[in-house]
DNA sequence: CTAATCAGAATTTGATCATATTTTTGATCA
DNA sequence: TGATCAAAAATATGATCAAATTCTGATTAG
């Protein structure tokens, strides 16, 4: 609960590289890692005031962070002028679970096509440290590396508005992730990655994409499952 | 051309019901519409300084329209704090024909299942004035009708995420379609709503996902037809 | 006599704007 | 042609106003 300075703040001048990243687009990264890693719970309210006293930035770049995580699903207007993470529900899951089987599945094939051998070996790097995390049941470090693993596909697909969709939906579960995480452990998480990764390596388009629709499927129905059978969610900040 | 007063302004102290719509939400409506239906041309660059004169707001709302804009894809970052009406190129008209394709498909099929014969009557209502539109070479009547048919699917079908996304790819390729149009005329556009129609009067809902998708990809189909035919675009606002 | 509900006050939160600071661009001069 | 300075534009802060929720207290019903 530190309770100021979340922000980088460079007290010094930067005197030669300025790669001066405007306050907006941290306090943006910042808030969409804390959705997309389940920092904050689904129906926890995110306040202006209280992410001003969080981050220590003014309030207009904290407003543009809001609207745009609001527009990429990561948030949502509640009424009158409550903002929340959103919480999952059934139907919504019908749509996640299309669009992610649709999205992944192609991004892989794309970037079946187009990797290159170091480029599977980062993938590998990554992978590793995920199997690491599963054994140690360390959930953030799951979280983190799955993603990563995703990203980098994306990356590679070169598809730009692909991606900019796929990467909305990991806002819109990613909190409820992080929720199943918490109960079931890690040891139940799928990850069909290696067999992605034997398949960008014999550049199998058709196979990398049924690799990811898999990972996919299994992924979102772990969090369907939760949601049903957990009903009471004690968790939800009421 | 008029400099001022673009916003609805609400003199009046609105007595009984108090549907305030803030100033932020406003300019983002009236954004979007430019957007949506051509108002702004592909390239053309929209800066803060014109919004606030356009507009007549002030500097807080209009930066919220354009983050929210931006995060949609109807606006770019280019660079050097620059933000512009973005070109469509080859590869992603590739990721908006099968994401179109997807999504209209598959809202389309939810729709037939959930319509309502008084739906069914609105839908028809909107495609008699777009058969009008078309006959009179009306090219702003026509998107408008257009996109009101397909935003009238979306509302029925009622799958929150989906409708999302597609709304985003409307914004996508809005710009281009007037292009299109511009050079085209109404005349070759695609309407196969009334095939669409058909299905849904009969709760088909494979024939009314593959009207939709028909529809979609013959549009698109104009638009990366035009991009490699006109390559010199002289419309571009460099 | 206790508990519940409703009205009004107070605090909290959001919206908008005006202003200061920084950065970029372009224009002039050497 | 390159460097320095000036103007314009964007970023960021804080102040101010408006709205909403919450809290408190009183009145009434059981």
């Amino acid at each position: 609960m530190e309770g100021t300075g979340l922000l980088g703040q460079d007290t010094e001048q930067n005197s030669e590289n300025t790669p001066r990243v405007p306050v907006h687009q941290q306090v943006y990264a910042q808030l969409r890692e804390a959705v997309l890693f389940g920092d904050l719970a689904p129906g926890q309210a995110v306040t202006i005031q209280g992410l001003i006293e969080r981050t220590g930035a003014g309030m207009t770049p904290i407003r543009e962070a809001i609207r745009r995580l609001t527009s990429e699903g990561a948030l949502e207007f509640r009424g009158n002028r409550r903002v929340v993470v959103p919480l999952l529900t059934e139907d919504v899951i019908d749509d996640l679970i299309f669009l992610r089987e649709s999205v992944e599945s192609r991004l892989a094939m794309q970037a079946a096509e187009k990797i290159t051998p170091s480029e599977i070996m980062t993938l590998e790097g990554i992978d590793a440290k995920l199997d690491e995390a599963i054994l140690r049941g360390d959930v953030a470090a799951y979280l983190k590396q799955n993603y990563a693993f995703h990203a980098g596909l994306y990356a590679i697909a070169k598809a730009p508005i692909l991606m900019d969709v796929a990467n909305s939906l990991w806002l819109r579960f990613g909190p409820s992730m992080r929720m199943v995480c918490g109960r079931m452990g890690t040891q139940s998480l799928p990850d069909n990655h290696k067999s992605a990764l034997d398949a960008l390596h014999k550049k199998d388009a058709q196979a990398a994409g049924d690799a990811l629709r898999e990972d996919v499927v299994q992924g979102i129905e772990q969090i369907r499952a939760a949601l049903l059978d957990g009903s009471g969610l004690s968790d939800v900040i009421d």
